[in-house]
RNA sequence: GGGGCCGUAGUCUAGCCUGGUAUGAUGCGCGGCUUGGGCCCGCGUGGUCCCGGGUUCAAAUCCCGGCGGCCCCA
Protein backbone atom coordinates (compact mmCIF):
# COMPACT_ATOMS: atom_id res chain seq x y z
CA UNK A 1 0.00 0.00 0.00
CA UNK A 2 0.90 3.60 -0.69
CA UNK A 3 -0.54 7.26 -0.96
CA UNK A 4 -2.20 7.88 -3.74
CA UNK A 5 -3.95 10.90 -4.80
CA UNK A 6 -5.03 10.25 -8.42
CA UNK A 7 -8.46 10.34 -8.70
CA UNK A 8 -8.59 13.37 -5.65
CA UNK A 9 -6.52 15.09 -7.87
CA UNK A 10 -7.93 14.45 -11.34
CA UNK A 11 -12.05 14.27 -10.42
CA UNK A 12 -11.75 16.45 -7.37
CA UNK A 13 -15.56 17.60 -7.11
CA UNK A 14 -16.90 13.84 -7.26
CA UNK A 15 -14.19 12.76 -4.87
CA UNK A 16 -15.16 14.62 -2.65
CA UNK A 17 -19.06 14.12 -2.98
CA UNK A 18 -18.29 10.19 -2.49
CA UNK A 19 -16.00 10.30 0.35
CA UNK A 20 -17.57 12.90 2.13
CA UNK A 21 -20.56 10.53 1.98
CA UNK A 22 -19.39 7.47 2.30
CA UNK A 23 -17.03 7.95 5.42
CA UNK A 24 -20.20 9.34 7.19
CA UNK A 25 -18.83 12.92 7.61
CA UNK A 26 -21.87 14.39 5.54
CA UNK A 27 -25.17 13.35 4.27
CA UNK A 28 -26.26 15.10 1.09
CA UNK A 29 -29.08 13.48 0.28
CA UNK A 30 -31.57 15.48 2.43
CA UNK A 31 -34.72 16.56 0.59
CA UNK A 32 -33.66 20.51 0.48
CA UNK A 33 -31.82 22.40 -2.61
CA UNK A 34 -28.26 23.33 -0.24
CA UNK A 35 -28.62 21.41 2.95
CA UNK A 36 -27.14 18.58 4.31
CA UNK A 37 -27.46 16.50 7.08
CA UNK A 38 -24.45 15.70 9.58
CA UNK A 39 -24.29 12.42 11.16
CA UNK A 40 -22.81 11.18 13.87
CA UNK A 41 -19.24 10.69 12.57
CA UNK A 42 -19.00 14.06 11.00
CA UNK A 43 -20.95 16.03 14.06
CA UNK A 44 -17.45 14.94 15.93
CA UNK A 45 -15.16 16.41 13.69
CA UNK A 46 -17.59 19.31 13.50
CA UNK A 47 -17.43 19.67 16.68
CA UNK A 48 -13.42 19.42 17.32
CA UNK A 49 -13.39 22.07 14.60
CA UNK A 50 -16.38 23.95 16.64
CA UNK A 51 -14.38 23.86 19.66
CA UNK A 52 -10.88 24.88 18.46
CA UNK A 53 -12.34 28.04 17.61
CA UNK A 54 -14.53 28.88 20.11
CA UNK A 55 -11.08 27.98 22.50
CA UNK A 56 -9.70 31.03 20.47
CA UNK A 57 -11.90 33.23 20.67
CA UNK A 58 -12.62 32.69 24.48
CA UNK A 59 -8.95 32.82 25.01
CA UNK A 60 -8.98 36.66 23.65
CA UNK A 61 -11.94 37.84 25.20
CA UNK A 62 -14.86 36.92 23.19
CA UNK A 63 -17.81 35.78 24.96
CA UNK A 64 -20.39 33.62 23.26
CA UNK A 65 -24.11 35.14 22.59
CA UNK A 66 -26.95 33.42 20.85
CA UNK A 67 -29.73 35.70 18.60
CA UNK A 68 -32.94 34.35 16.91
CA UNK A 69 -32.57 33.40 13.35
CA UNK A 70 -35.98 35.52 12.27
CA UNK A 71 -35.09 39.37 11.66
CA UNK A 72 -37.49 42.08 10.87
CA UNK A 73 -37.23 43.45 7.35
CA UNK A 74 -37.46 46.81 8.60
CA UNK A 75 -33.99 45.96 10.86
CA UNK A 76 -32.57 44.08 8.08
CA UNK A 77 -33.00 46.95 5.49
CA UNK A 78 -32.10 49.69 7.61
CA UNK A 79 -27.97 49.71 6.03
CA UNK A 80 -28.80 50.60 2.48
CA UNK A 81 -25.83 48.66 0.94
CA UNK A 82 -25.98 46.02 2.83
CA UNK A 83 -29.68 44.94 1.82
CA UNK A 84 -28.78 46.34 -1.54
CA UNK A 85 -26.54 42.94 -1.76
CA UNK A 86 -28.70 40.68 0.18
CA UNK A 87 -31.88 41.04 -0.61
CA UNK A 88 -31.74 38.69 -3.80
CA UNK A 89 -31.16 35.78 -1.67
CA UNK A 90 -32.64 36.16 1.37
CA UNK A 91 -35.63 33.76 2.35
CA UNK A 92 -38.51 35.54 3.31
CA UNK A 93 -40.90 34.36 6.47
CA UNK A 94 -44.38 35.57 5.09
CA UNK A 95 -47.08 33.36 6.88
CA UNK A 96 -48.26 31.96 10.40
CA UNK A 97 -50.10 29.40 10.24
CA UNK A 98 -52.53 30.70 7.02
CA UNK A 99 -52.16 34.10 8.10
CA UNK A 100 -50.00 36.44 6.46
CA UNK A 101 -47.93 38.01 8.63
CA UNK A 102 -48.13 42.22 8.40
CA UNK A 103 -44.34 42.08 8.81
CA UNK A 104 -42.26 39.74 7.17
CA UNK A 105 -39.33 38.16 8.49
CA UNK A 106 -35.93 37.51 7.19
CA UNK A 107 -34.21 34.17 8.26
CA UNK A 108 -30.66 35.81 8.56
CA UNK A 109 -28.13 36.02 6.10
CA UNK A 110 -25.81 36.84 8.68
CA UNK A 111 -26.68 39.14 12.03
CA UNK A 112 -25.18 42.18 11.63
CA UNK A 113 -28.40 43.93 11.83
CA UNK A 114 -29.66 41.89 14.35
CA UNK A 115 -26.68 42.31 16.14
CA UNK A 116 -26.76 46.39 15.78
CA UNK A 117 -30.26 46.34 17.23
CA UNK A 118 -28.97 45.02 20.59
CA UNK A 119 -25.86 47.11 20.79
CA UNK A 120 -28.23 50.14 20.44
CA UNK A 121 -29.58 49.13 23.81
CA UNK A 122 -25.99 47.30 25.37
CA UNK A 123 -23.70 50.35 24.37
CA UNK A 124 -24.01 53.31 26.57
CA UNK A 125 -20.68 54.65 27.41
CA UNK A 126 -17.11 54.13 26.47
CA UNK A 127 -16.44 52.10 29.41
CA UNK A 128 -18.72 49.97 27.95
CA UNK A 129 -16.61 48.83 24.89
CA UNK A 130 -14.65 47.48 23.31
CA UNK A 131 -17.87 44.35 23.55
CA UNK A 132 -16.80 41.34 21.51
CA UNK A 133 -19.57 38.74 21.03
CA UNK A 134 -19.65 35.48 18.75
CA UNK A 135 -22.39 32.66 17.98
CA UNK A 136 -22.02 29.71 15.77
CA UNK A 137 -25.76 29.66 13.94
CA UNK A 138 -27.20 28.49 10.79
CA UNK A 139 -27.84 31.30 8.70
CA UNK A 140 -29.86 31.12 5.05
CA UNK A 141 -28.76 32.36 1.87
CA UNK A 142 -30.99 31.42 -1.45
CA UNK A 143 -28.04 31.24 -3.41
CA UNK A 144 -29.25 31.11 -7.64
CA UNK A 145 -26.19 29.30 -8.49
CA UNK A 146 -25.48 25.37 -8.15
CA UNK A 147 -25.37 24.38 -4.56
CA UNK A 148 -22.37 22.22 -3.62
CA UNK A 149 -22.53 20.07 -0.41
CA UNK A 150 -20.57 22.11 2.32
CA UNK A 151 -19.41 24.25 0.14
CA UNK A 152 -22.35 26.43 -1.57
CA UNK A 153 -25.45 25.85 0.51
CA UNK A 154 -28.48 27.74 1.36
CA UNK A 155 -28.45 26.58 4.80
CA UNK A 156 -24.98 27.35 6.32
CA UNK A 157 -25.43 25.61 9.35
CA UNK A 158 -21.84 26.35 11.34
CA UNK A 159 -21.50 29.99 10.48
CA UNK A 160 -19.29 31.31 13.60
CA UNK A 161 -19.88 34.79 13.51
CA UNK A 162 -17.82 37.47 15.80
CA UNK A 163 -19.26 40.85 16.16
CA UNK A 164 -17.54 43.87 18.03
CA UNK A 165 -17.52 47.09 18.54
CA UNK A 166 -15.20 49.68 19.17
CA UNK A 167 -14.24 53.10 20.51
CA UNK A 168 -12.90 55.18 17.23
CA UNK A 169 -11.10 53.40 13.72
CA UNK A 170 -7.85 52.57 15.42
CA UNK A 171 -9.10 50.36 18.13
CA UNK A 172 -11.85 48.45 15.82
CA UNK A 173 -8.35 48.36 13.28
CA UNK A 174 -6.55 46.82 16.06
CA UNK A 175 -9.82 43.99 16.86
CA UNK A 176 -9.42 43.36 12.68
CA UNK A 177 -5.77 42.37 13.11
CA UNK A 178 -6.33 39.92 16.22
CA UNK A 179 -9.07 38.32 14.28
CA UNK A 180 -6.56 37.91 11.34
CA UNK A 181 -3.95 36.44 14.31
CA UNK A 182 -7.03 34.15 15.59
CA UNK A 183 -7.77 32.71 11.92
CA UNK A 184 -4.30 32.16 11.49
CA UNK A 185 -3.64 30.75 14.03
CA UNK A 186 -6.66 28.33 13.73
CA UNK A 187 -6.01 27.44 10.21
CA UNK A 188 -2.18 26.44 10.96
CA UNK A 189 -3.38 24.06 13.63
CA UNK A 190 -5.67 22.17 11.24
CA UNK A 191 -2.73 22.34 8.70
CA UNK A 192 -4.94 24.15 6.21
CA UNK A 193 -2.17 26.31 3.90
CA UNK A 194 -4.12 29.79 3.37
CA UNK A 195 -3.80 33.44 1.71
CA UNK A 196 -4.61 36.45 3.15
CA UNK A 197 -6.03 39.30 0.66
CA UNK A 198 -8.06 42.30 0.80
CA UNK A 199 -11.03 42.00 -1.39
CA UNK A 200 -11.47 44.37 -4.07
CA UNK A 201 -14.19 47.42 -3.75
CA UNK A 202 -16.61 45.07 -5.95
CA UNK A 203 -16.08 42.34 -3.95
CA UNK A 204 -16.42 43.33 -0.40
CA UNK A 205 -18.69 42.79 2.30
CA UNK A 206 -22.46 44.30 2.06
CA UNK A 207 -21.81 47.50 4.23
CA UNK A 208 -18.28 46.95 4.44
CA UNK A 209 -15.41 49.88 4.81
CA UNK A 210 -13.43 47.10 3.35
CA UNK A 211 -12.54 43.22 3.61
CA UNK A 212 -9.78 40.82 4.48
CA UNK A 213 -10.46 37.60 3.17
CA UNK A 214 -8.92 34.18 3.76
CA UNK A 215 -8.20 31.76 0.73
CA UNK A 216 -7.29 27.89 0.12
CA UNK A 217 -6.67 25.86 -2.75
CA UNK A 218 -8.81 22.85 -3.72
CA UNK A 219 -7.48 20.29 -5.33
CA UNK A 220 -8.75 21.26 -8.71
CA UNK A 221 -6.89 24.46 -8.23
CA UNK A 222 -9.79 26.55 -7.22
CA UNK A 223 -9.31 28.47 -4.84
CA UNK A 224 -12.10 28.40 -1.29
CA UNK A 225 -12.78 31.37 0.19
CA UNK A 226 -12.72 30.27 4.39
CA UNK A 227 -12.52 33.20 6.52
CA UNK A 228 -13.59 37.03 6.04
CA UNK A 229 -12.91 39.79 8.50
CA UNK A 230 -14.62 43.46 7.95
CA UNK A 231 -14.02 46.48 8.84
CA UNK A 232 -17.52 48.06 9.13
CA UNK A 233 -16.25 51.42 10.09
CA UNK A 234 -19.77 53.29 11.01
CA UNK A 235 -21.92 52.25 8.56
CA UNK A 236 -23.58 50.21 10.43
CA UNK A 237 -23.50 52.44 13.37
CA UNK A 238 -24.88 55.31 11.86
CA UNK A 239 -27.72 53.57 10.28
CA UNK A 240 -28.88 51.92 13.39
CA UNK A 241 -28.12 54.97 15.80
CA UNK A 242 -25.52 53.06 18.03
CA UNK A 243 -23.38 55.69 19.84
CA UNK A 244 -21.57 55.76 23.22
CA UNK A 245 -20.94 58.52 25.75
CA UNK A 246 -16.98 59.61 25.69
CA UNK A 247 -14.90 60.63 29.03
CA UNK A 248 -15.17 64.54 27.49
CA UNK A 249 -19.20 64.23 27.13
CA UNK A 250 -20.06 63.99 23.94
CA UNK A 251 -21.30 61.09 22.00
CA UNK A 252 -19.86 59.07 19.24
CA UNK A 253 -20.64 56.28 16.59
CA UNK A 254 -19.55 52.99 17.58
CA UNK A 255 -16.74 51.90 15.27
CA UNK A 256 -17.43 48.10 14.20
CA UNK A 257 -16.07 44.44 13.00
CA UNK A 258 -17.42 41.48 11.93
CA UNK A 259 -15.23 38.58 10.87
CA UNK A 260 -16.55 34.67 10.49
CA UNK A 261 -16.00 31.59 9.44
CA UNK A 262 -18.26 28.53 7.99
CA UNK A 263 -18.79 24.55 7.36
CA UNK A 264 -16.24 25.50 4.21
CA UNK A 265 -13.30 25.09 7.09
CA UNK A 266 -14.59 20.98 7.24
CA UNK A 267 -14.60 20.94 3.27
CA UNK A 268 -11.09 22.79 3.01
CA UNK A 269 -9.77 20.29 6.04
CA UNK A 270 -10.91 17.12 4.21
CA UNK A 271 -10.00 18.70 0.69
CA UNK A 272 -6.54 19.52 1.01
CA UNK A 273 -5.50 16.38 3.19
CA UNK A 274 -7.25 13.48 1.37
CA UNK A 275 -6.30 11.10 -1.07
CA UNK A 276 -7.97 7.85 -2.97
CA UNK A 277 -8.21 6.02 -0.08
CA UNK A 278 -10.44 8.82 1.40
CA UNK A 279 -10.15 11.56 4.54
CA UNK A 280 -6.27 11.90 6.10
CA UNK A 281 -7.20 14.01 9.32
CA UNK A 282 -4.36 15.89 11.46
CA UNK A 283 -4.64 13.82 14.57
CA UNK A 284 -5.43 16.30 17.22
CA UNK A 285 -8.78 17.36 15.23
CA UNK A 286 -9.17 13.42 14.42
CA UNK A 287 -12.74 12.15 16.14
CA UNK A 288 -10.98 8.35 16.27
CA UNK A 289 -7.55 9.16 16.31
CA UNK A 290 -6.26 5.39 16.79
CA UNK A 291 -8.10 2.09 15.51
CA UNK A 292 -6.99 -1.52 16.94
CA UNK A 293 -7.33 -3.92 14.70
CA UNK A 294 -7.29 -7.77 16.16
CA UNK A 295 -5.84 -10.06 13.88
CA UNK A 296 -7.74 -13.35 14.92
CA UNK A 297 -7.26 -16.95 13.79
CA UNK A 298 -10.07 -18.86 14.77
CA UNK A 299 -11.07 -18.26 18.21
CA UNK A 300 -7.72 -16.59 19.07
CA UNK A 301 -8.73 -15.43 22.54
CA UNK A 302 -5.34 -14.46 23.40
CA UNK A 303 -4.83 -11.98 20.67
CA UNK A 304 -8.52 -10.81 21.08
CA UNK A 305 -7.37 -10.07 25.27
CA UNK A 306 -3.88 -8.27 24.39
CA UNK A 307 -5.49 -6.13 22.13
CA UNK A 308 -8.54 -5.25 25.03
CA UNK A 309 -5.43 -4.63 26.87
CA UNK A 310 -3.82 -2.33 24.50
CA UNK A 311 -7.31 -0.53 24.06
CA UNK A 312 -8.01 0.20 27.59
CA UNK A 313 -4.47 1.13 28.27
CA UNK A 314 -4.82 3.78 25.71
CA UNK A 315 -8.46 4.93 26.53
CA UNK A 316 -7.30 5.62 30.08
CA UNK A 317 -4.40 7.94 28.70
CA UNK A 318 -7.13 10.00 27.04
CA UNK A 319 -6.35 8.69 23.38
CA UNK A 320 -10.05 8.64 20.98
CA UNK A 321 -9.42 4.82 20.60
CA UNK A 322 -11.62 2.22 18.70
CA UNK A 323 -10.97 -1.58 18.88
CA UNK A 324 -12.52 -3.11 15.82
CA UNK A 325 -13.17 -6.52 17.04
CA UNK A 326 -16.08 -7.34 14.81
CA UNK A 327 -15.49 -11.65 13.60
CA UNK A 328 -17.82 -10.62 10.45
CA UNK A 329 -14.87 -9.10 8.55
CA UNK A 330 -11.57 -9.19 7.41
CA UNK A 331 -8.93 -7.58 8.91
CA UNK A 332 -8.01 -6.14 5.05
CA UNK A 333 -11.89 -5.01 4.83
CA UNK A 334 -11.09 -3.18 8.32
CA UNK A 335 -8.14 -1.28 6.71
CA UNK A 336 -9.93 0.31 4.15
CA UNK A 337 -12.82 1.20 6.43
CA UNK A 338 -10.69 2.98 8.58
CA UNK A 339 -8.38 4.42 6.19
CA UNK A 340 -11.88 6.11 4.75
CA UNK A 341 -12.78 7.86 8.00
CA UNK A 342 -9.23 8.97 8.32
CA UNK A 343 -8.41 7.59 11.21
CA UNK A 344 -4.70 8.84 11.43
CA UNK A 345 -3.32 5.38 13.16
CA UNK A 346 -3.77 1.86 13.20
CA UNK A 347 -2.66 -0.55 15.72
CA UNK A 348 -2.68 -4.47 14.23
CA UNK A 349 -2.19 -7.15 16.93
CA UNK A 350 -1.88 -10.70 15.27
CA UNK A 351 -0.21 -13.84 16.95
CA UNK A 352 3.36 -12.50 15.46
CA UNK A 353 2.86 -9.38 17.73
CA UNK A 354 1.80 -11.23 20.76
CA UNK A 355 4.58 -13.59 20.50
CA UNK A 356 7.10 -11.17 20.22
CA UNK A 357 5.67 -8.76 22.67
CA UNK A 358 5.03 -6.16 20.07
CA UNK A 359 2.44 -4.24 18.67
CA UNK A 360 2.01 -3.17 14.63
CA UNK A 361 2.15 0.85 14.27
CA UNK A 362 0.33 1.87 10.38
CA UNK A 363 0.16 5.72 9.40
CA UNK A 364 -2.78 6.66 7.68
CA UNK A 365 -0.60 9.47 5.83
CA UNK A 366 2.06 7.45 4.74
CA UNK A 367 0.93 3.84 4.98
CA UNK A 368 4.15 2.95 6.65
CA UNK A 369 4.58 0.11 9.24
CA UNK A 370 6.15 -0.39 12.33
CA UNK A 371 6.65 -2.77 14.73
CA UNK A 372 7.56 -1.53 17.99
CA UNK A 373 8.02 -3.42 21.57
CA UNK A 374 4.86 -3.49 24.13
CA UNK A 375 6.98 -1.62 26.27
CA UNK A 376 8.40 1.42 24.42
CA UNK A 377 4.90 1.95 22.18
CA UNK A 378 3.04 4.49 23.83
CA UNK A 379 5.93 6.69 23.51
CA UNK A 380 6.63 6.01 19.80
CA UNK A 381 3.34 6.30 19.29
CA UNK A 382 2.56 9.65 20.86
CA UNK A 383 6.00 10.96 18.28
CA UNK A 384 4.31 9.47 15.61
CA UNK A 385 0.95 11.18 15.82
CA UNK A 386 2.98 13.97 16.05
CA UNK A 387 5.07 13.20 12.92
CA UNK A 388 1.63 12.46 11.41
CA UNK A 389 0.64 16.07 11.98
CA UNK A 390 3.94 17.59 10.51
CA UNK A 391 3.92 15.52 7.15
CA UNK A 392 0.07 15.94 6.65
CA UNK A 393 0.92 20.07 7.12
CA UNK A 394 3.99 19.70 4.84
CA UNK A 395 2.46 17.92 2.23
CA UNK A 396 -0.11 20.05 2.03
CA UNK A 397 1.83 23.12 2.28
CA UNK A 398 3.67 21.76 -0.54
CA UNK A 399 1.44 21.21 -2.99
CA UNK A 400 -0.03 24.83 -2.15
CA UNK A 401 3.76 26.54 -3.13
CA UNK A 402 3.96 25.16 -6.51
CA UNK A 403 0.57 26.81 -7.50
CA UNK A 404 1.40 30.52 -7.24
CA UNK A 405 2.50 32.36 -10.56
CA UNK A 406 3.27 35.38 -11.25
CA UNK A 407 2.17 36.91 -15.16
CA UNK A 408 2.57 40.23 -16.99
CA UNK A 409 0.26 39.23 -20.04
CA UNK A 410 -3.44 38.06 -20.50
CA UNK A 411 -2.37 34.47 -22.40
CA UNK A 412 -0.20 33.26 -19.75
CA UNK A 413 -2.84 34.45 -16.80
CA UNK A 414 -5.57 32.00 -18.97
CA UNK A 415 -3.38 29.10 -19.91
CA UNK A 416 -2.32 28.85 -16.14
CA UNK A 417 -6.17 29.29 -15.36
CA UNK A 418 -6.71 26.96 -17.74
CA UNK A 419 -4.26 24.46 -17.11
CA UNK A 420 -6.33 24.01 -13.22
CA UNK A 421 -2.50 25.74 -11.88
CA UNK A 422 -4.15 28.20 -8.81
CA UNK A 423 -3.40 31.51 -8.53
CA UNK A 424 -1.41 33.65 -10.87
CA UNK A 425 -0.29 37.50 -9.49
CA UNK A 426 -0.63 40.49 -11.92
CA UNK A 427 0.09 44.04 -12.04
CA UNK A 428 -2.85 45.80 -11.27
CA UNK A 429 -3.19 50.22 -11.03
CA UNK A 430 -5.72 49.77 -8.58
CA UNK A 431 -8.76 51.15 -10.76
CA UNK A 432 -11.85 48.90 -10.58
CA UNK A 433 -12.78 49.57 -14.19
CA UNK A 434 -9.12 47.45 -14.88
CA UNK A 435 -9.75 44.70 -12.15
CA UNK A 436 -13.46 43.90 -13.51
CA UNK A 437 -11.71 44.16 -17.11
CA UNK A 438 -9.42 41.28 -15.72
CA UNK A 439 -12.01 39.39 -14.49
CA UNK A 440 -13.82 39.50 -17.51
CA UNK A 441 -10.80 38.25 -19.86
CA UNK A 442 -9.57 35.68 -17.81
CA UNK A 443 -12.82 33.89 -16.63
CA UNK A 444 -11.15 34.53 -13.24
CA UNK A 445 -11.88 36.46 -9.83
CA UNK A 446 -9.52 38.80 -8.64
CA UNK A 447 -9.33 37.71 -5.09
CA UNK A 448 -7.23 40.78 -3.32
CA UNK A 449 -3.86 41.75 -2.75
CA UNK A 450 -1.55 40.73 -0.34
CA UNK A 451 -2.16 42.45 3.25
CA UNK A 452 1.71 42.70 3.73
CA UNK A 453 2.14 43.16 0.44
CA UNK A 454 5.89 44.85 -0.02
CA UNK A 455 5.44 47.92 -2.19
CA UNK A 456 8.95 48.12 -3.64
CA UNK A 457 8.33 44.07 -5.43
CA UNK A 458 5.32 46.30 -7.81
CA UNK A 459 7.72 49.09 -8.91
CA UNK A 460 8.06 49.14 -12.53
CA UNK A 461 5.49 47.30 -12.82
CA UNK A 462 2.67 48.09 -15.44
CA UNK A 463 -0.93 47.32 -15.09
CA UNK A 464 -1.79 44.45 -17.14
CA UNK A 465 -4.97 45.94 -18.22
CA UNK A 466 -4.17 49.57 -19.21
CA UNK A 467 -0.65 49.89 -18.73
CA UNK A 468 -0.50 52.49 -16.54
CA UNK A 469 1.98 52.19 -13.19
CA UNK A 470 0.64 49.03 -11.26
CA UNK A 471 -0.29 49.89 -7.61
CA UNK A 472 -0.22 45.99 -6.59
CA UNK A 473 0.30 42.54 -7.53
CA UNK A 474 -3.55 41.45 -7.74
CA UNK A 475 -4.71 37.99 -7.15
CA UNK A 476 -6.49 36.47 -9.71
CA UNK A 477 -8.42 32.72 -9.63
CA UNK A 478 -10.89 30.38 -10.70
CA UNK A 479 -12.81 30.55 -7.47
CA UNK A 480 -15.73 28.13 -6.03
C1' G B 1 -28.19 34.84 -16.95
C1' G B 2 -27.84 30.83 -21.23
C1' G B 3 -27.28 25.68 -22.76
C1' G B 4 -26.71 20.37 -22.09
C1' C B 5 -26.95 15.64 -19.41
C1' C B 6 -29.25 12.85 -15.57
C1' G B 7 -33.00 10.91 -11.55
C1' U B 8 -34.67 2.88 -11.16
C1' A B 9 -33.50 -1.10 -3.68
C1' G B 10 -29.18 2.10 1.54
C1' U B 11 -25.25 2.75 -2.67
C1' C B 12 -23.87 2.06 -7.91
C1' U B 13 -26.30 0.34 -12.20
C1' A B 14 -29.12 -2.44 -16.83
C1' G B 15 -33.73 -1.68 -19.10
C1' C B 16 -36.10 3.75 -21.92
C1' C B 17 -34.77 4.82 -28.56
C1' U B 18 -38.80 0.38 -30.44
C1' G B 19 -44.72 0.81 -24.14
C1' G B 20 -46.46 -5.40 -21.99
C1' U B 21 -44.59 -9.25 -14.58
C1' A B 22 -37.56 -4.30 -13.40
C1' U B 23 -31.34 -6.43 -14.42
C1' G B 24 -26.91 -7.10 -12.03
C1' A B 25 -23.40 -5.76 -8.38
C1' U B 26 -22.70 -3.99 -3.63
C1' G B 27 -24.96 -3.42 1.10
C1' C B 28 -28.11 -5.50 4.93
C1' G B 29 -29.89 -10.38 7.88
C1' C B 30 -28.94 -15.72 8.96
C1' G B 31 -25.61 -20.04 8.49
C1' G B 32 -20.95 -22.05 7.13
C1' C B 33 -15.89 -21.15 5.74
C1' U B 34 -12.03 -17.59 6.10
C1' U B 35 -9.01 -13.73 8.69
C1' G B 36 -1.30 -9.87 8.56
C1' G B 37 -4.80 -5.33 2.55
C1' G B 38 -11.67 -5.24 -0.04
C1' C B 39 -11.93 -14.12 0.72
C1' C B 40 -15.54 -17.71 -0.75
C1' C B 41 -20.35 -20.62 -0.69
C1' G B 42 -25.61 -21.08 0.44
C1' C B 43 -30.29 -19.02 1.94
C1' G B 44 -32.91 -14.60 2.79
C1' U B 45 -34.03 -9.13 2.69
C1' G B 46 -34.73 -4.84 0.26
C1' G B 47 -38.54 -0.82 -5.27
C1' U B 48 -44.47 5.10 -4.60
C1' C B 49 -38.78 3.13 -11.23
C1' C B 50 -38.15 11.62 -8.15
C1' C B 51 -43.29 14.08 -7.88
C1' G B 52 -47.87 15.67 -10.44
C1' G B 53 -50.66 15.59 -14.80
C1' G B 54 -51.53 13.75 -19.93
C1' U B 55 -51.59 9.94 -24.09
C1' U B 56 -52.75 4.55 -24.14
C1' C B 57 -56.26 -1.49 -23.16
C1' A B 58 -51.40 -0.96 -20.79
C1' A B 59 -46.14 3.94 -18.91
C1' A B 60 -39.74 3.06 -15.60
C1' U B 61 -40.24 3.64 -21.04
C1' C B 62 -43.85 8.54 -24.93
C1' C B 63 -45.64 14.05 -23.97
C1' C B 64 -46.19 18.49 -20.53
C1' G B 65 -45.11 20.81 -15.82
C1' G B 66 -42.52 20.77 -11.22
C1' C B 67 -38.61 19.21 -7.75
C1' G B 68 -33.63 17.47 -7.19
C1' G B 69 -28.51 16.34 -8.90
C1' C B 70 -24.24 16.97 -12.31
C1' C B 71 -21.53 19.46 -16.25
C1' C B 72 -20.38 23.36 -19.74
C1' C B 73 -20.72 28.51 -21.33
C1' A B 74 -21.54 33.96 -20.09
Amino acid sequence: MQERRTKWSTNFSEWFRDVIFQAGVYDYRYPVKGAGVWPPLGMRLRNNVINLMKRLLDETGHEEVLFPTLIPEELIGKEAEHIAKFEEEIFWVTRGGKESLSHRLALRPTSETAIMEMFKLWIHSHTDLPIKIYQVVSVFRCETKATAPMIRLREISMFKEAHTAHRNREEAEEQVKEAINIYKEFFERLAIPFIISIRPEWDKFAGAVYTIAFDTLMPDGKTLQIGTVHYLGTNFSKAFDVTYLTPQGTHEYVHTTSYGISERVIAALIAVHGDDHGLVLPPFIAPIQIVIVPIMYGEDVEVLNYSKEVFEELRKKGYRVVLDDRRDITPGEKYYYWELRGVPLRIEIGPRDLKQKEVTLVRRDTFKRVSVSKESYLKVLEETLNKIHCTVRERAYAWFNIKFHKARNLKEVWEILEERKGVVEVPWCGNDECGLKLEEEVKGNVLGYDINEDKSAVKGEKCIICGKDAEHWIRVARRY
